[in-house]
DNA sequence: TCTGGGGTCCTAGGACCC
DNA sequence: TCTGGGGTCCTAGGACCC
């Protein structure tokens, strides 16, 4: 398994057609004014990183930390066009591609030599789309994206099996791929705080702990992984989703109203040019204290009718009983298998 | 650090039925 | 009718990822 990861993706799409920002600090995000509150980092360039700005940092802060720093928009039809560049780049190698976001890609090869074959990767990568990414190497899926964190920027590295517990043995589970905050904090309740101590940990107590599935998968990333395979089959779409945070709270309902209409109309428009019916429709709202909560309905029938995925949010939107000013209004749409 | 947007998967619990 | 067990469908929410 090869993992491939693009550097700083956002911020390198930017500086490829904006060649003067090369070397300065960059910021993606939002709407690129980082005067304006309610929006985060999505991506730093490495100047940026080197003064503490990070992902999902809020723009404001990251202009305190980087005042210098050059602050531009997020612009999702160039990223998604860079994106697709690059994985037809690894598609032109005889191997099974299996793309993970934007920025990232599984790539799964029989080969003697896969440092060679990732450094061929990574030239290619580079001559055609002028974007530089690192690969890591491994038997499973985790081993090499694990890996590609030790050749970031850049570079190519290997973890196997048999280094796993030298590399990882010691460190936090949340250093794991696949183990965030909210798990760490439950392991080690039960006494389970490095790598090493997940992989030994009681199979019986982490499900009854964490549920059946949820409990084994979580003994097999504390043993580096399993090997299931990587395919290239077109993931389908199970939902569309669009939400949007407001700079200033929206505090009257018929506003709530019109804008849950507007999203539902959007979102259903993009799947239906995909081809796709709308099962179900999902409104969420977020109040300033950050109070978050969604409610789901159900169709009577699947529908590709934006006018009446619209109505059917509406329905859904006055289930809601507190109508408190809102930071953020968000649908998503469920789609027919 | 006053906290985005777009996804996926899993679990719990209630309703309902036999 | 002081009350079992199993199954399915549905919604809410948690958790994680980029």
């Amino acid at each position: 398994v090869l993992h491939v990861d693009l550097d700083q993706f956002l911020a390198a799409v930017e500086v490829r057609r904006r060649p003067e920002l090369a070397g300065r600090p960059v910021v993606v995000g939002g709407d690129g004014n980082p005067k304006r509150p309610r929006q985060v980092v999505a991506t730093a360039s490495y100047e940026a990183r080197a003064v503490g700005v990070h992902s999902g940092m809020p723009l404001v802060t990251a202009a305190r930390k980087c005042p210098q720093a050059v602050f531009l928009p997020s612009d999702r039809p160039a990223y998604d066009a860079a994106s697709a560049e690059v994985m037809a780049v690894l598609r032109s190698f005889p191997v099974v591609v299996e793309v993970w976001g934007w920025d990232e890609a599984f790539v799964g090869a029989s080969t003697a030599d896969p440092e060679a074959l990732a450094h061929q990767i990574k030239q290619r990568v580079s001559d055609v789309t002028r974007l530089s990414c690192a690969v890591g190497i491994g038997e499973t899926r985790l081993l090499a994206k694990t890996a590609t964190g030790f050749a970031k920027p850049g570079g190519v590295a290997r973890l196997t099996r048999a280094e796993w517990f030298d590399v990882m043995g010691d460190r936090p589970v949340t250093d794991v791929w696949g183990i965030g905050r909210r798990t760490g904090v439950r392991l080690a309740e039960l006494g389970v705080e490095t790598v090493r101590q997940l992989a030994a940990a009681d199979l019986d107590q982490l499900r009854a702990a964490f549920g059946p599935s949820i409990g084994a998968h979580l003994k097999v990333l504390g043993l580096a992984g399993d090997d299931s395979p990587i395919v290239d089959e077109p993931r389908v779409a199970k939902g569309r989703s669009h939400e949007e945070t407001f700079e200033h709270d929206v505090t009257e309902w018929v506003d709530v109203e019109q804008h849950v209409a507007r999203m539902a109309r959007l979102v259903t428009h993009e799947v239906v040019a995909d081809g796709r019916r709308v099962t179900h429709v999902a409104v969420k709202l977020r109040t300033r204290t950050f109070y978050t909560r969604t409610k789901i309905g159900k169709l009577p029938e699947p529908t590709d009718d934006p006018d009446a995925v619209a109505r059917h949010a509406g329905v859904v939107l006055a289930r809601f009983e507190e109508r408190r000013p809102l930071r953020l209004i968000g649908v998503r749409v469920v789609l027919e298998a």
